[in-house]
DNA sequence: TAGTTCGCACCTAGGTGAAAACGT
DNA sequence: ACGTTTTCACCTAGGTGCGAACTA
C-alpha cells in the first residue's frame, strides 16, 4: 500500500475518458508536465507482437488468472531520471460486441451486444513507484500480470469478458510531491496504446494457427512442440547405429 | 530507488551503535516515536531455528549468494496500520574470532583472530516500503535474501566471512513523511535480535548433524532424504505382489 | 451445441547437498 | 591439511496446451 494508491480511483476515472487511440503515440494532447510530455515508449517483441495479431491474437483467462503471451514489455525514453513515477496498464474493450469462432471459415463473427462489463481493474507495475532512471534502465516487464474471467477475483488479476476483444493500455504517472498534486492529476501522466497488442479473450483457444504460434514462440510450452525435421533426422540415425 | 534510500548511510551508521542484544527485545530504551514504540516481533518456526541453535546453525555462503535456512520470518504487531514503514535486515560479527571445526570432537574452535570485515550491508525487504496494516496483515518473509561471501558481489546479497559467527537483526523503521525527518532518524526505527538466529558462515557444511537437520526440514534437499522404514516397507510389499 | 473447468504430462526456472576438482 | 569452487542429480514451484468432463 503506497501513497499513490490513494489516487487510484482519481486516475481509473481520468483514463476512462481517453479514446481508443490505435497509432500508438500519446492518447492526449493538452498541456502536460515537463516530467511526462518527453516520454517515449517502444514495444518490445513487436515482430512477434505482429505476428499474432496477423492472425487474430487469443489470451485464454482462466478462473485463476492466466499470463499473458507474448508478454507486455516496453522500452521507455525521456523521463526525468530523478523524477519518481507510477507505472501500470488497464485493458479497456475495444468494442460492445461479443464474437464466435466460425470453425468452418476460421474467421471470428459477431454474436450480439457485449455482456456487462467486468470491473475495470488497473495493475500498477511491482516496481513503482520509482525512479527514471530506473525505469529507463532496461526493458519494463509485465510478466506477473495475469488475466481472469472470474468476476469476484480477489488476487488483483485483469478481469475481462471471453470472447470480448480488448485493448490493453500502458500508463506513465509522474508522482508528483507537490501538496494537492491531485490537482495536477491530467497533467502528470501519458498514456500508450499498441494496436497490435489487441486481443480476444477466450477460455480455450479457436483458431488453430494461434495455438500452433504460442506453442512454437511460449518456452512453456515446448512440451507440445513437434521435433523439427532436421532433429528426428538425428536422432533416427543416432540409435540406429 | 526509493526515497528513503537517501537515509541507507545514516541508518546504517545508526544501527552500527547498537549493542548486540541477545534477548528478542527492542534493543534501546531511549524515546520512541508513537509509530515504533509499540512495535512487537514474533521469530516465525522458532521450534525449527531453535532445533539448529542446539547444534550450532550452519549458514552456506557461495559466490551467487544462498538463502538462509531457516528463512528469516517472523510476524509483526503494534504499528500504526496506516503509517508507512521499511523493513530491514543486517547481520553482525558475533566476535573477532575466526574458527574452525574439530571432525574428532565435533565441535568449533576459536582459531585466531577475525579477517578483515566484509563490506557491510543492509537488506530491504522488497515490500517496503508500505502500510502498517499490509505488513501486519501476515508474515513478513525474508526468504529472497542471499548469503555470499564475494567481497566485489553486485547483485545486493549480504557479505558474509567464511567460518565467522554472525547475529542477523530485524529493523523497523518508521517513513516519517515530516520534513528534515532524518532529524528524528534515532526516534523512528525499533531493532530486534533473535539469539537463536545466530549461526555460523561456511562454505561447505561441517557438522553431519547440521546437514541431516537441513535435508530433513528443507524442501528443496528432498532428494537427499532416505524413505522412512514405513515408506520402505510399503514399497517392498506393493512391488512384490 | 457452445463454452467452461479440471486434472494431467511436459516444460522452465531455480533451490538443494554430494562429490570431485581446485587452491593455498 | 584445510577450505573453496564447480558440476550434477534431484527436488520445489509454477507456466503450458490437451482432452475429458462438465454446464446451460
Amino acid at each position: 500500500m503506497h501513497h499513490y494508491y490513494y489516487y487510484y480511483y482519481y486516475y481509473k476515472l481520468l483514463f476512462s475518458f481517453l479514446p481508443c487511440n490505435p497509432d500508438g503515440e500519446s492518447l492526449t494532447t493538452c498541456t502536460k508536465a515537463s516530467q511526462v510530455s518527453g516520454v517515449r515508449v517502444q514495444l518490445e517483441m513487436q515482430a512477434l507482437w505482429q505476428q499474432f495479431d496477423q492472425l487474430g491474437t487469443e489470451m485464454i483467462v482462466t478462473k485463476a488468472g492466466r499470463r499473458m503471451f507474448p508478454t507486455f514489455q516496453v522500452r521507455i525514453a525521456g523521463m526525468d531520471p530523478s523524477a519518481d513515477y507510477v507505472l501500470l496498464m488497464d485493458f479497456i474493450q475495444i468494442d460492445d460486441k461479443r464474437y464466435r469462432y466460425a470453425f468452418h471459415s476460421s474467421s471470428w463473427l459477431m454474436a450480439g451486444q457485449a455482456d456487462v462489463a467486468a470491473p475495470s481493474r488497473m495493475h500498477f507495475h511491482p516496481d513503482s513507484p520509482a525512479r527514471g532512471a530506473q525505469w529507463m534502465k532496461q526493458t519494463v516487464s509485465f510478466d506477473t500480470l495475469k488475466l481472469t474471467n472470474n468476476l469476484l477475483d480477489d488476487n488483483g488479476h485483469m478481469i475481462l469478458n471471453s470472447m470480448h476483444r480488448y485493448q490493453p493500455r500502458f500508463h506513465v504517472v509522474y508522482a508528483d510531491p507537490a501538496p494537492n498534486s491531485y490537482l495536477n492529476a491530467n497533467r502528470n501522466f501519458c498514456s500508450f496504446a499498441f494496436p497490435e497488442t489487441q486481443f480476444m479473450a477466450v477460455t480455450a483457444y479457436q483458431n488453430h494457427r494461434i495455438t500452433q504460434l504460442k506453442i512454437a514462440s511460449n518456452p512453456f510450452a515446448k512440451g507440445f512442440r513437434t521435433p523439427d525435421p532436421l532433429t528426428v533426422w538425428v536422432v533416427w540415425n543416432s540409435t540406429v547405429f
